[in-house]
DNA sequence: GTATTGACTTCAT
DNA sequence: AATGAAGCCAATA
């Protein structure tokens, strides 16, 4: 079980099956956060590199990446998310495609003994 | 204490 | 489609 903001958005993320995504504010919401859409951005950035955290998936509720379109992040984004055979066009993916659908299992590994309301 | 700042979101033009 | 304002909330100055 997990113990403190940090790690339940870690976990969240970590739960992402590779070659979907999902948006900032839908990772904050799952990981029992509501609304704190920006500090799921602000913690992915503290993620210790041995968590191979997959922040690649995580992008803006409208399916655009959170960087500057062709800044250096932007297109280690981009090309991480190819990898795992996600097409990205214009600095987004198309959501209605991709978008992560926890499964109960997922939202089990969460510590949820009951799922969220969405 | 107030002000500013974000890897954000939503609604209205 | 694109742009802008307002809302959001924790961290920082």
């Amino acid at each position: 079980m997990t113990h403190n903001k940090h790690d339940r958005i870690w976990n969240t993320i970590a739960q992402i099956p590779e070659g979907n995504i999902a948006g900032y504010g839908h990772i904050a919401t799952l990981a029992g956060l509501p609304g704190r859409a920006r500090m799921v951005g602000k913690v992915i950035g503290l993620a210790p590199k041995e968590l191979q955290l997959p922040w690649q998936r995580v992008l803006r509720s409208s399916g655009e990446i959170a960087f500057t379109a062709h800044s250096t992040m932007a297109n280690k984004q981009a090309q991480l998310l190819r990898q795992e055979g996600v097409m990205v066009e214009n600095n987004r993916v198309r959501m209605s495609i991709y978008q992560w659908q926890p499964t109960l299992e997922e939202l089990f590994a969460l510590g949820y003994e009951e799922p969220p309301v969405i």
